[in-house]
DNA sequence: CATGTCACG
DNA sequence: ACGTACGTGACATGA
């Protein structure tokens, strides 16, 4: 699975069946056809040995013959085989030691979070009922779009992929303007989210005999190199609004342990910084300045003292649209202004860090010609579509390609230090430090109250030197107390 | 199962 | 002329 992972991301799916068929051309035995589906489907241990020995052996085959046929391709570079010996063979044991950790929540605090929020939406619901002058299920987008746009005959703003209107919430906030209902939709659906998704689900999925959640990451699903995680996914739990943080405190330590989150500081920034080597980027890291500012002093022309709190915020939505493959057309919708004037923005970004702007164009072109990109590491990404005559798939693939080496890059970095940090946990008394979640350019640790501050230094440290780059690489812990520390 | 929506980095 | 920020996973609805 990884070797393939490695070798090409995105050329298929990685399980058995698909690597079988892609790369062997071989149908496997399905377990459907020897167990059966739906209702009377068959458990292993059910199955006849007749059946169930050639059903078995299959996948050992299987397993060797793709090893045959993967491991040359990714050995025959230098630099995917690190990739593979290096981050992601190393990775599994580390990942496999953090899902059967698992992570220790508070039920009884979500269950409370559940019946005020359940309350809340009740409200809700009554006052559109009025609004709408008649009862109808809000959480329904077809049955929203007929109140809408039919009954109340509000103006269109978007229209969904199939052609409905939408009542996704930027065309919501749209319509809050000028009418009350669309408001109470937002906050409805907001709300709604969290209780479905998080304060009824989250202790649903506690694990009985180890008292904690425990979530499974994979990893070969990303195309750039992250990872993913499931069941629950622990990589998305709430933090933007108020009533979202306090499901994070949900998450609490052991008695006797503290949560302490460790997080890379502005690390794709860095690392634009790093493979551009736009002289401007590297000085502002290397004077250790606050980035966003000092993009908008280029930006607006103002000293850095003379930066209004305005200039910063669009300052921060070019740097993360430089992030993003960034159009004048996204940055202008993002700011809410014209489009000339994020083309104006954008003009002033590239004049005064040309070198952003050679290698964005540097990479444009090599993924045109070689069909990938790659990372500091050299883990690729393969852009099928970079060369489409399709001008939109085209423009899609472009902006994947201006993405991939940073996401990924610090996707591998990450994972670098996650393995160094793992080594140096098995290192420490037994128990007295555990890694408990990934979530993409953070760490979260379950450390023994005595611990706290030593071993948060060496976290940070250790992070911190899971690569060179050429402006510092910086791991803080959470000063904001985002994951709780009960007990 | 597709769709629309929205939670995160 | 076109359609646009990158990468994910989970939920409710409704066919």
């Amino acid at each position: 699975m990884l070797e393939s992972y490695v070798f090409n991301s995105v050329g298929t799916r990685h399980d058995m069946d698909s690597l079988a068929l892609k790369y062997l051309g071989h149908k496997n035995i399905s377990f459907e056809d020897i167990a059966g589906k739906g209702k009377k489907q068959l458990t292993f241990n059910q199955i006849e040995l007749e059946q169930a020995a050639p059903y078995a052996a299959e996948d050992a085959d299987i397993t060797l013959r793709l090893h045959q046929h993967l491991w040359p391709k990714v050995a025959a570079d230098d630099k995917l085989k690190s990739v593979f010996c290096d981050i992601e063979l190393p990775l599994v044991e580390v990942l496999s030691d953090i899902e059967r950790t698992g992570v220790v929540i508070d039920s009884q605090m979500l269950a409370q979070h559940s019946q005020r929020l359940g309350e809340r939406l009740q409200e809700l619901e009554k006052e559109a009922y009025e609004m709408a002058g008649e009862e109808f299920n809000l959480g329904s987008p077809k049955q929203l779009q007929a109140i809408l746009f039919e009954k109340l005959e509000l103006p269109v703003i978007k229209k969904t992929p199939k052609g409905a209107p939408s009542t996704a919430e930027e065309v919501l906030q749209e319509l809050a303007h000028d009418y009350p209902l669309p408001k109470l939709i937002i906050e409805h659906r907001g709300l709604s989210k969290l209780k479905s998704t998080y304060t009824d689900k989250l202790p649903l999925m506690v694990n009985e005999k180890t008292k904690r959640v425990h979530t499974s990451y994979h990893q070969a699903v990303t195309a750039t190199g992250r990872l993913s995680s499931t069941d629950p996914n622990l990589q998305n739990i709430p933090i933007r609004s108020e009533e979202g943080r306090r499901i994070r405190e949900a998450f609490i330590a052991s008695p006797g342990y503290k949560i302490v989150a460790a997080d890379y500081s502005q690390i794709e920034l860095r690392i634009m910084a790093h493979l551009s080597q736009d002289k401007g980027l590297l000085n502002a890291f290397a004077e250790g300045l606050d980035v966003h500012s000092a993009t908008a002093s280029e930006v607006f022309s103002v000293p850095l003292a003379d930066v209004t709190s305005d200039m910063r915020r669009k300052a921060k939505a070019v740097n993360f649209g430089l992030i993003y493959g960034m159009s004048a057309f996204g940055l202008a919708r993002q700011l809410d202004i014209p489009r000339h004037e994020a083309q104006h923005y954008m003009d002033k970004y590239f004049e005064r860090f040309p070198g952003v702007l050679e290698y964005m164009e540097r990479t444009r072109e090599s993924a045109a010609e070689k069909g990938y990109v790659e990372t500091l590491f050299g883990r690729r990404l393969h852009l099928p579509e970079i060369n489409a005559r399709n001008g939109a798939r085209r423009k899609a693939a472009e902006r994947a390609a201006i993405n991939a080496p940073m996401q990924g890059t610090a996707a591998d970095i990450i994972k670098k230090a996650m393995i160094a940090v793992h080594q140096w946990v098995k290192e420490q008394p037994k128990d007295s430090v555990k890694i408990l979640m990934q979530v993409h350019d953070e760490l979260v640790f379950e450390i023994k109250e005595q611990n706290v501050a030593a071993y948060t230094e060496q976290i940070c440290a250790l992070m911190a030197a899971a690569a060179e780059l050429d402006v510092p690489l910086i791991a803080e812990a959470d000063s904001g107390d985002n994951w709780q520390q009960a007990h």
